[in-house]
DNA sequence: GATGAATGAGTATTCATTCAT
DNA sequence: AATGAATGAATACTCATTCAT
């Protein structure tokens, strides 16, 4: 009897999903050392259900990581789409990023697979080649900044690259519960990067 | 004959810490996924050798971290202690911190220890603690700039986590080849606290 | 309107001969690591379709072995039948088996099944007691060519056991592409056996 | 402290050879559906044992073939050596091949791998090489009993391969209790190839 | 002390089998 | 009936740790 394609094809993503979004999670929290039956598990599936959406742990966490930077990505476009000064639109980059626990969570895992040994250099060369289009909507967003006079002189490469360097760190600091990272920090933030 | 006692302890606390060495060094580079073996390989021992060192992989660890954490505090520890306004000291500790590669090795395995289910909370504690001593030093030189004017105002604590988040996140950076960090970068990084 | 039964039971039949032989040939290339879904791939089926009509894998293969034994047999049973000389309807076996590669993938399956200890007791006995059953069929041949004059004196059994060793290995040999086994093969075979 | 080399590097090859053994009997038993803790339980250790030995299945299983194979050849080597008619010679090595276990295992494996989809094509072309070679060797002794009167007429590489098949299924069925090839089997076999 | 053989718990992955659709 | 999603038992292989030499 066949089957209705159209819905076997959605359920079907959507179970792809789920696995991404425990593995995310699952990856955040316990590293690179992570089993592939803690994600099935959060996910409330078994193992071997998990091998069949992805062939291998390695190609999971690759998923994890690129759905990780493409939604970064998106995250930024949409704050380069706003009106207004370019400080602002930091602003709101800042608050947005910092809002949504899973950033973090692809975040550490970002950096592990990234400063770390265990991946061939070619799937870093993917991992760093989407990490650059990213910093370059900030430095494009730095630019404009310099120009209406809310962001201060200097580099604009290395502005942009400490600046997304905090935002970052200050998604992991806040999800471990270390510093609360609340709307002063970004005020402050938004100093830093001011004239 | 008797042994030279005090030469045989000295010649242990040096294989301790080749041991040390080796293991930072293959931590940062592997993450937690090291194995005993590929520690006791740059070390130029058997991984027998390592066990007669540390009683196990995590003690290790362990030990790496704690040291890294110390070393760290010393050169915090250093800088306040020089002569002169507070950002210059800041610059110092940047440009100190930055010139030695196995600061960066240590900071990746922190971020991993830490961030990471992987150790007990009782070891997390002990590792925050120290933390937060290091910090703490941070947090008096901010004081300390905010009196002389070399720093701008604000909540100390979160200007110390900024400026340590900057400092440690472009040791990252640039021991991966991402963007050398120079001293153009330290600059920046003292304009941003400053006034 | 009622279905047609004894269609569908045709049907049935047939597919169940599909799987058969699908699974004889991947069984022959695959040997016992052969995979359900290997089968079901060679049959143009889902694996599931494989379950509705064999209970299990074991049972798939028994059937398997089951089919190929008979089919010799009566490969076998129809030499015995024909006109003439003991020799010329050894012949006829060893010419009529050759031709067939359908008999090597049966053969191998058989020999694996039977010298490897993966099966019951129970089963390999049945296996053995249809092998026993052919085998006697050789036997009777052997003591007509004896009696004809066209086989060798010597003990009927291993006479019977040697010819049948040597046509099942020579096809083995031909299927894998060794030593076309051709009719000066065969020649040789019948003199071997001859007086 | 040193330990002694060549002791040790002596015992590892025993211990080395312990594993093949046991492989070997095991492998032929339980065909390539072998675990690799049957062959460790076989040779009285661990699983992880074999391992630091032989680096996966494959290799363990490839190295049994290769054993098997050169085992043969030396024993064929062997008979050519001896003096006499070339019939005494066959005979000699049907009884020598017929009276070792061991060779009916190594040669039920090596069925099973040359037979078979489960290597590469680059392992299965090192075997066939290797089996021509000592097929050679019996080609050799084909033709020196046709110049000796003491084999009959005929393709020699065809009644090689008659030979060889002849000897190594006897073998075959001896081992699982089938049909003891006993002297009078040897001799029939010696007549058939005689002229 | 130093080595590396040996063990076995732990993990990724596969695949027979079941069963809802 | 036919499909393929889901499960989990089974198994190859790894690696921390121990310990005899």
């Amino acid at each position: 009897m066949p089957r209705n394609l159209l819905r076997d094809t959605q359920m079907r993503e959507k179970r792809r999903r789920d696995i991404l979004d425990a593995a995310a999670s699952v990856f955040a929290r316990r590293g690179l050392l992570t089993k592939i039956d803690d994600i099935a598990v959060e996910a409330g599936r078994s193992h071997g259900h998990v091998y069949s959406y992805f062939k291998s742990k390695e190609e999971l966490l690759l998923a994890v990581i690129k759905r990780g930077q493409d939604i970064y990505g998106e995250q930024l476009q949409m704050a380069l789409e706003l009106e207004g000064k370019a400080s602002d639109k930091f602003r709101y980059i800042a608050s947005k990023v910092l809002s949504q626990e899973s950033n973090a969570d692809s975040y550490m895992v970002l950096l592990q697979a990234i400063f770390t040994d265990l991946l061939d250099d070619e799937e870093k060369q993917k991992i760093r080649q989407r990490g650059k289009m990213n910093r370059q909507l900030l430095i494009e967003l730095i630019k404009e900044g310099q120009a209406d006079g809310s962001v201060r002189q200097g580099d604009p490469i290395q502005l942009a690259t400490l600046f997304a360097t905090l935002i970052q760190n200050l998604m992991l600091l806040k999800i471990r519960e270390y510093e609360p990272a609340n709307e002063t920090t970004i005020d402050l933030l938004i100093q830093m990067i001011g004239p």
